[in-house]
DNA sequence: CTTGACATGTTACAACATAACATTTCATAC
DNA sequence: GTATGAAATGTTATGTTGTAACATGTCAAG
């Protein structure tokens, strides 16, 4: 019996007609959990940040983070954002794409493992998938180097499924 | 008889002892090689960057690239660093790593496709690879979430050979 | 020796991110 | 309730990375 691949993706590309609500919902859920159990603090501004975050599943710039609070209250400096991220980044509750230097929210549920970025060059849309066969993979390459790996970094631009079936191309939810 | 795992691993961590002038070299030349077979023009300028960053397996980033410009000549604008950043990376000649906005000499002779990096944290020096187990799991991953690949971007921070063994720490060649 | 494509120069600015220090908030112990 | 200390936020300034727009220079082909 030949053994099988274990592709063990929790989570994939959001999909058109998902119920982002709820998805918003289970999200801000999951920071009040995190945060509860580890004794860190959610504040009004932390939540905030990661709403505006969750908001879509298009990854969004700091910048644009800083405008969205600007146009519901009084205008934060930047750092504000970025430390905001910062708390956010550390409990796994966002995560940060090297390639576009912009921010999504964690789809995972606050594992630390690492994962991989799906990002549609489309509508922009980011999907986090955490497959072991490409951890084990990129692992086993490291391995024959010699390389101990403390942190892939594995984001992959392409088109999704929505966008490739002549479909939207439409800025995603 | 079970399918071997064809690790094609065309290069990769720079060894403490290799020689390091002779790399510099083969880079050049496979520059020159290159641009001659494409019809581009690898200028002096283009060239001198190009030096610049083949002289070290760590990345560099644009503006260092410009001091080590201005300490040999006139002080050129930033644009004009990035200008020959992008002609070396459309000809494959250099690879930019997102993850430290900086950049490498490609080890890999030019070739198109993509590769994964291993970027040690001790001595900063960045191996390259060319897994197809690694690019084969992402495929598989990408596909089973309907997600056409366009381009893959790997980067995996961690410990190498030589740092590990107790060893350099030292800023790498 | 012209001409046109490509390369470079010049100036200014946009976008992303952090340093350093002051002040406020909030759970806890008293 | 209030003192207290750690964590969070505010304020100001600046550092780092990357690009826009337009002018000028260079070089090979005709």
């Amino acid at each position: 019996m030949p053994k099988r691949d274990d592709e063990a993706i929790e989570t994939a590309f959001p999909d058109e007609t998902h119920d982002h609500r709820a998805c918003v919902r289970s999200s801000l859920a999951a920071a009040e959990r995190i945060c509860e159990a580890r004794g860190r603090r959610l504040t009004a501004q932390r939540r905030q940040v990661l709403r505006i975050i969750a908001d879509s599943h298009r990854a969004i710039g700091a910048y644009d983070i800083l405008e969205r609070m600007a146009s519901s209250g009084r205008r934060p400096a930047p750092i504000t954002v970025y430390r905001a991220l910062d708390f956010l980044m550390e409990n796994a509750l966002v995560h940060r794409l090297a390639s576009l230097n912009a921010f999504v929210a964690c789809r995972g549920g606050g594992h630390e493992h690492g994962a991989q970025f799906l990002i549609c060059a489309e509508c922009g849309n980011v999907g986090e998938l955490a497959s072991d066969r490409v951890d084990r993979a990129i692992d086993a390459a490291a391995a024959s180097a010699s390389f101990r790996v403390v942190q892939p970094i594995i984001e992959v631009t392409g088109v999704c499924g929505d966008c490739n079936d002549g479909a939207p191309a439409e800025q995603g939810r």
